[in-house]
Formats: structure tokens, C-alpha cells, sequence
DNA sequence: CTGAAAGCGCTTACAG
DNA sequence: CTGAAAGCGCTTACAG
């Protein structure tokens, strides 16, 4: 006789499968040292009776809640989705499950908002998207409630605290490859904003390709910009109406290649006969525009699953992760994306 | 002295104020019959302790998990970033937690999926995006499972099952009002695949406008469609290449009308001097091409606040929710967001 | 290889 | 207006 009403316990299992909780609660958590035909008999007994242990309950004897948080500041950043779509992908695979919480980076209570939602869900681990995995007020409220994090391609990384990113310089070598391999000499910069570091990395790539091909940046070509679709817009209608105009542009992200096509598009400038663009990041909508543009892909989805693994792994005991653990720090591969905003001049 | 090492609990938080932990359980959750004095110096020691109830505990006892889950398919789909972000924040103001799931709509394990997620968190309501919210199986297993679901803009509306949804056929005659008045007389129009329901009303929409206006819509002028970039590309050359050009077209998602942007762009149409155009969805990337686009904006972020609070308000077992309640299914009120993609002709 | 006991930190009846 | 007791459904030591 199963427990009236609600859904079985793990007492229910046990009555019916002959054994003590104990030896169900063995079974179910993979423990060793359980007889193969008292696992079998038991697990039967679960799989009848549609039995799930209850979270909360595991949460409050074991002390793990199977509970990962995803942490982020613009919902609308292009990278947030993957990274959701990576983590509650590679949760399901592992028995966890994804609580996602949307903080202002400048909120003034950041901090009680943090230690609300550690104090009362104990998630087992937390991944932090930018700019929120740069935010020191948020590391140190993480770092006071002992809550294991991984951050997300933060700006530099922090000793004893795990990371995953891409290779943004060797990124940028690789597609202003694609445009010396193309034929083309004069190709114009369009920078990101000073204070992200992301800015630098992927200038100093696009520079160490050019002189790898023996050419110098000329500084003619290289505009300012701050990421904005606005930005490459301006940069490039200053780039476009140069005595002699570039040949190619190399916007430092999508939003402003976005901003580049629009601008000439609006000084009659065919893409990609007359003018090849490249982005960085390969935006949803960097392949629903005329042409859809050439970039680079971020292995979002692949280094959200890698963080989630990081903080899983976390758990066991075994896996102390000494501070100097080189596999603290992932480094994960990127591609390349060539579509039809490029072509040879 | 409070318990050694970990976080306080309820027990620290009684002691401390010298009231029981019942007491305390009654301040915490807001319930009557505490004197104001009692109530003052419970929150005083709370605040000082900074204490926060434990979820998993709570959950255990009260079986409420103050969790809600958020199923959706294409995490790619533009709404499903603005329900997040409306989902999420109203959550932590009514201190819930929002846990995302992402679900393939035809995975052969789905209902074992949902079982899983449902058992094991027992959330207290769910909400679910399209096309999940009009998934037979999906529906099946929530209902057996007993979690109360609001569905956001279905197909149409299930008897008890409580729905938000914002006017398809107001906005479509709305946003055709506009071209309308802008004096565009030959308007075309691309419709949806034909099993969705909002194909059939955004179109319904449209053809009520014209007749308000004497018009008979002009079969010549329609065009099938599929939401998708391809489909409003390949319409709109169809289109375009009458021997009577539109003069306008209403494209009924904004992906088809990021279409036919490129469409006219590419066969050297000027937008919006020579050809109007506008979509429907108001997606990220609407404003974000040249010229930006003159579209209908959903109400999501709205519509997810909205079904949270539904949501909340079932677990307070005074509010039956009778199958007949008219605030069972809210229809919340759009906005036309005209951009530079439409100009009088 | 298996189990009986205690306990995680709250809320729910039930008293007074 | 306040509290003592029981119990939610698991896991953790601890035995054998």
C-alpha cells in the first residue's frame, strides 16, 4: 500500500522493494557497495512507481541543491542566451537544474540581492556572465557566502577562481587573415571601448596579423568605437569618406559591423563588391542581415557546459582545485563564420 | 551565541529575540496575530543576524517550493529574453526564484523530461512560451502533475488553464491604419505559416483595416510565408516584380521583414522612399538594420509579470480561480513603435 | 553488503 | 497573542 494521495517517498520504494531507505537512498545516489540484484530489485520498484526524490528534502539532509545559478546583467547581450541554452543542457545531463536571476551591475543593493538569493536557494555553484563576473561587490558577496563560482569571459582572470573564455587575439589574427587572404591591403579598425579588455585583445590581433603579412596599421584607418551598432555607424561613415577608402572594415563586434552596413549602405556602397566587412561575435542577427556577415563565433553554449561541469566537479571532495590548477582557467576553441559580407578585391 | 560556523537559522533567530521559532515563523511570513512590539524585535534580530529562511527547508515543511519554472523551445525565439526578464524580476520582487527549462517540442522524452523537473522541484507554478504551450503532451503531463500553468499567447485558450496574451487582430488593423494613412493604398502582405493562430489573426487584422478604409484586399497582392528571413525574402521578390510594384508592404513577423528589407536593398529599392515596409514581434534586431523598422511591439516582459503574479495568487487557496473566471486569460494592451522603415507615399 | 537512528530547518496542525 | 510537538523526505555518520 503506497502512500495515500501525494507522490511515493523514498519510504514507499523501500516497503515495496524490500529494503531500508538507506539502501535506496545508496542506489539512487550511485553509491558503491550495494548488492547488483538489491540495485536491480530496487531500481524496478522506482521505475514502477515513478519515483523522484523531492529536492528540497535532498537539499536540506545532504546539504547540495542541485542548483546552479546563471547570473547576468543584459538580458538582451547577444551571449546570454547560448549560455543559458549551454547550462541548462549540460544541467539536465547531470541532475541539476538552472535558476537564472537578472542584476543591475550598478544596482545599489546588489549585494543584499546576492545574499538573498544564496541565503534561501544555497545554489551548489554560480556562473557569472560580464560584466557582472568583473564586479568586485559581486565576487566579494559569492567569495563571503562560499558559493563556488565560474566566471564567463571575465576581463582578467582571479587566482583560485575557475574561468572559461576564448582566444579573442588569436580570434582576430584569424579573420583579419581571412581578409589579407582575400587580397585586401587597406583594411580599416573599429575598436571597442577602452575599459574592456576584450577592446584590446582583439586590436592586438588584427595588428600582429598585419605585420605578419609585413603591412603596418595605418592610423588613418583605425576609428573609435564603444560596441554599439551607432558607433560603427559613425566610425564608419568617417572610414568611408576617406580620400582613399578601405577596402575592408574589421568592426570589433557585430553590433558595429551592423552600424558599418547600414552606413554604407546608405552612401551606395555595395557589401561586399565594393566594401568587405567583418564582425566578432556572431550575433542572432549577424546572419539575418544583407549579406549576412562574416565573424567570429564564441563558443558560448560550449564554455557555458564547460562551467557547469567546472562546478559540478566542484562538489566532490576529491576535487580540492589548487589554486594553481591550469585547468582553473579553460581557454575553449572558436570558428570562424564565412558568409557573403566578404569578398576578394 | 549563535550556532557555530554555519548560516543562522530560525532557532539562532529565536533565541536570540527570545520568542519561539514560531513566532518567528509567523513574522517571516507575514502572518496576523503577532503583537507589533514581538514583530519589531524579531525583525530587529533578523536584521542583525542576517538571517534568510532556507528554501529547501521551507519547501520540506510547507510544500510550497517558491520556485517557477519557465519552459520554452527556441531559446533563440526574441520573446523569449523579454518573458525572462519580466519573469525573473517580478519573481524576486515577490520573493520567487525563476528556474528555465529549455525543451525540444518534439523530443520523444519529453513528458519523462517534465516528470523529471516537476518531481524532483516541485515548482510551484509553471509558465509556458510557445509552441510548448500548445503541446498536447506538455499539457498532459503538468495536469496529471498537478503544477498550475499560465500559458503565454497560445494557440488558443484552454477552460481553467489561465492564458496571457496581447490583440494580434487590434495591432494588425493598428499598424495597417498606419500605412493607411501614410496614403499607401497598394499594401501587400505576407502572411504566416497556416498553422499558427497568429497567422490567421494578423491577417484577419489587416484585411478588416482596408475594408474600414473601402479597400478590398488585392489577391495579388498576398503572399504566403513562414516567419522566417527566407520566406519574406522570396515573397518579396515575387512581390516586387509585379508590373504594378506595393507601395507598402506589412510583413506579419519582423524576420520576414528583415527579408524583405534585404529583398528591396538588393533589387535597388529604395526603403522607405520608394517602398514601405513594416513586421510584427518588435525583435531585437528591428531596430537594429537600415532603416529600422515600424513594428508592433508584444507586451512580453509584461505578459511574464502578469503570469508570475497568476501564479503566486493560486497558491493562496482563497482564490479558487472557478474555470469561468474572466481574469483567467488577460489580453494585454501592444504598442505600434513607428520607426524610419515606412514615409508617406 | 545492509540497516536503525538522528537530524537537516523549517511549517503545519493543535493548544492555551 | 504565543508556544511545544510532530513531521516534511531525504542524507549523514555510525554500526554490524
Amino acid at each position: 500500500m503506497s502512500s495515500r494521495g501525494g507522490s511515493p517517498t523514498i519510504v514507499d520504494v523501500a516497503r515495496e522493494a524490500g529494503v531500508s531507505i538507506k539502501t535506496v537512498s545508496r542506489v539512487l545516489n550511485h553509491e558503491p557497495g550495494v548488492h547488483e540484484s538489491t540495485r536491480e530489485q530496487v531500481l524496478k520498484v522506482v521505475e514502477a512507481l515513478r519515483y523522484r526524490p523531492k529536492q528540497s528534502a535532498r537539499s536540506l539532509a545532504g546539504g547540495r541543491s542541485f542548483l546552479i545559478g546563471l547570473l547576468y546583467y543584459d538580458p538582451s547581450a547577444a551571449f546570454v542566451g547560448s549560455v543559458q541554452q549551454g547550462a541548462t543542457l549540460r544541467c539536465r545531463e547531470l541532475g541539476y537544474h538552472l535558476v537564472v536571476e537578472s542584476l543591475h551591475n550598478d544596482a545599489p543593493d546588489l549585494r543584499q540581492q546576492i545574499d538573498r538569493m544564496v541565503l534561501a536557494l544555497r545554489p551548489d555553484g554560480m556562473i557569472l556572465t560580464p560584466p557582472l563576473c568583473d564586479n568586485p561587490e559581486v565576487l566579494a558577496a559569492l567569495r563571503d557566502s562560499g558559493t563556488p563560482c565560474v566566471l564567463m569571459s571575465p576581463e582578467r582572470d582571479l587566482p583560485g577562481v575557475p574561468s572559461v573564455r576564448m582566444d579573442d587575439v588569436h580570434a582576430a589574427e584569424e579573420i583579419t587573415n581571412v581578409l589579407l587572404s582575400l587580397g585586401h591591403q587597406r583594411i580599416a579598425f573599429i575598436k571597442g571601448p577602452p575599459d574592456q579588455s576584450a577592446s584590446g585583445m582583439r586590436y592586438q590581433g588584427f595588428v600582429s596579423a598585419l605585420r605578419a603579412h609585413g603591412l603596418t596599421p595605418d592610423p588613418d584607418l583605425i576609428q573609435p568605437g564603444d560596441f554599439t551598432f551607432a558607433s560603427g555607424r559613425d566610425a564608419a561613415h568617417q572610414l568611408l569618406s576617406r580620400r582613399q577608402r578601405p577596402t575592408a572594415v574589421f568592426a570589433s563586434n557585430d553590433d558595429m559591423a551592423l552600424g558599418v552596413l547600414a552606413a554604407a549602405q546608405r552612401l551606395g556602397l555595395p557589401v561586399p563588391a565594393e566594401l568587405s566587412v567583418v564582425g566578432f561575435d556572431d550575433s542572432p542577427t549577424a546572419g539575418l542581415v544583407w549579406p549576412p556577415l562574416t565573424t567570429v563565433r564564441q563558443p558560448m553554449a560550449a564554455m557555458a557546459r564547460a562551467a557547469v561541469e567546472m562546478l559540478v566537479a566542484v562538489q566532490r571532495p576529491d576535487m580540492a582545485g589548487a589554486p594553481d590548477d591550469p585547468e582553473l582557467h579553460k581557454v575553449l576553441p572558436h570558428e570562424i563564420v564565412v558568409r557573403d559580407s566578404t569578398r576578394a578585391r
